[in-house]
DNA sequence: ATTCTTCGTGCAAGCGTTTACATCGAATGG
DNA sequence: CCATTCGATGTAAACGCTTGCACGAAGAAT
């Protein structure tokens, strides 16, 4: 309260300190490089001594562009996607565009609502996470014109911008390395599959591989639970329960399997001696902990640099590929072994 | 492509179509009990047949208002902030609001300069964390007359509006639970104090603990590392090396901690048997880990609720209490242990 | 010198909303 | 019945900036 800063100061302010018309303002401090030397000396002087914050809004509505893009993620609760948000986050920001992050708790409903806030924010392009989403989420995107990208899931079919890898080979993958350590009674704890493809897939590659070996899971033996410790937690001891009493049990990331693992601490079975088990994503935390956690290693990071520079080279108008497929990578640790006889 | 969508609808589309002016439309969608019920319902027909999204800048150029809330934390790497964030998100979503977020990595520049680009995006408040911040954000805050409030830290001073904890006291505490234990070799992995109060805070009650009981720290037995896992196994090698074989380490936080556990593992120590190790925070996974860790519990997603209505009832004129301290409690789990002989 | 460019700058028309204020018809009170 | 009030709607002026266009000066080409 001290200062009488009666308002805030406008370009209008700036011009009339530096002597010079509002047009020459804007040009200085946008594009420095199309006003004299001297004169663009003269603004940004004024401008600092005012203390000018331009007004993004007005901005906004006149030029049409907001440099900001949008992400909608399932959930910022836990690290499953940090990595992924990270990336994208200082990609954009190297480039001037601030990232707006919207979660939705895996609602669908929400989901869709929380995108066209964004959109009515007037984000220039949007991150959306996976290939299901609410038919009103491709209308709006369609109808404004709006970039945007898929990540996390690799769309098939091939009508979406994505960047993202193989769910179900990694399901797959995980699912021959235990059967390649002699296991034969399975167990898994799902994310949830509604809504979701990744989950999905992940199940899909597991009951696939266990197929051509000819074990089949039965419904006992897959419990979803949301994708949280305490998912984990509770999903063990349904498996558990089941009575088939699995030598491996196959997690739907490494939150579940941090939670498992927990789980059977605290019931006193050993991992991997008495069970084996394993994540997906290979958060940092994987390697960390006791026993370190085998899983598949997912490009969290390179989706989040890919989408940024999809988005900002469609914004520069720049060609670019429209679908990325990345690799994953078997991670073993120490929470896999052989079955013993 | 398929639907020439040539351009998003306006206002003035939706008024042409229900038969109104815009200025009934701007009413119907923003201040429904303002309109007769069946020129509502006309205009909310017209709006969807349309798909109506509100142009946001318009609006908050013309209200002087954007319904957005920015955040500005020190990283998003890792799950420290993220219940705070959550729980902010969510009590601004339940009000209409948006958070806006940015990171800085501990970097008092970069801090500022994502400030001012949150202030120019026109947030109508900004949540704040700690109280050591670039002078140029308090400039910033006053002469935008910006609502504001800071979290994670008690600012003693009353100078401003701030929601924490006393983070000397949680210091205190965790020092005193180890010194109860009858330790007296001690070494601590602090964060990076530089520009952190938090960190220089935790520190300083430490300190203030063991000297009531006639110990000093030396240089050797404080090593500062960022708040990353990586640092917390680097720093616990380094106060190993220092010879003075601690048999407590207090960690700066739960991810330092969880990474010098992790340190002592490949190395061989025994924890608790060995040594004693502690956190502040008590993030989830403090509980999950073997051994369960120690720790001082944060009251991390109270912040954010309270920092999310602090704000909301400021900017609708209510008042609210400026400073709001909120207790911390010992956590003590298994990762502590009396010290033997 | 004269004409043609090029460069730097100013003018002013938007950009899509919100919101005082004006207007008008209907309801109310005397 | 007329005057008054009130509720619903329309009119039009901002909001603060960008940018196409026009213009004059200075340099380049002839």
């Amino acid at each position: 309260m001290k200062t009488r800063s009666s308002k805030a100061a406008r370009l209008e302010d700036v011009a009339r300190l530096a002597k010079v018309s509002t047009a020459t303002v804007s040009r200085a401090l946008t594009l420095p490089h199309k006003v004299k030397a001297r004169t663009l000396e003269r603004v940004q002087q004024a401008a600092s001594t005012l203390g000018y914050v331009a007004h993004g809004a007005a901005r906004a509505l006149a030029s049409r562009r907001t440099h900001t893009i949008g992400a909608v993620v399932p959930t910022l609760d836990n690290a499953i996607f940090a990595n992924t948000i990270q990336a994208l986050q200082r990609t954009l920001d190297a480039a001037g565009y601030v990232l707006l992050l919207a979660s939705h708790e895996f609602d669908a409903d929400i989901e869709a609502r929380v995108t066209r806030t964004l959109i009515e924010r007037g984000v220039d392009g949007l991150v959306l996470l996976g290939t299901t989403h609410h038919p009103d989420i491709y209308r709006m995107l369609e109808s404004h014109n709006l970039p945007y990208v898929l990540t996390w899931a690799f769309d098939e079919s091939g009508n979406h911008p994505c960047v993202g890898f193989d769910n179900r080979a990694a399901g797959l993958c995980i699912a021959n390395h235990l059967l390649d350590l002699g296991h034969r009674r399975f167990a898994m704890v799902s994310g949830i599959t509604a809504h979701n493809e990744r989950a999905q897939e992940r199940l899909a590659g597991v009951r696939e591989a266990l197929a051509a070996r000819g074990i089949a899971l039965s419904p006992g033996q897959v419990v979803e639970k949301p994708y949280t410790h305490t998912g984990g937690r509770e999903g063990l001891r349904v498996v558990l329960k089941s009575g088939d009493s699995p030598t491996a049990i196959i997690c739907g990331n490494d939150v579940l399997a941090i939670g498992a693992i927990a789980e059977c601490h605290a019931q006193g079975l050993k991992v991997p001696d008495d069970v084996s088990i394993t994540g997906f994503d290979d958060m940092e935390m994987a390697s960390l902990m006791t026993p370190a956690l085998t899983t598949v290693r997912f490009p969290t990071a390179e989706m989040g640099v890919y989408a940024a520079n999809h988005l900002l080279a469609r914004l520069d108008d720049k060609a670019v590929e429209l679908r990325n497929k990345l690799p994953t990578e078997l991670i073993v640790r120490s929470s896999t072994a052989a079955q013993k006889s």
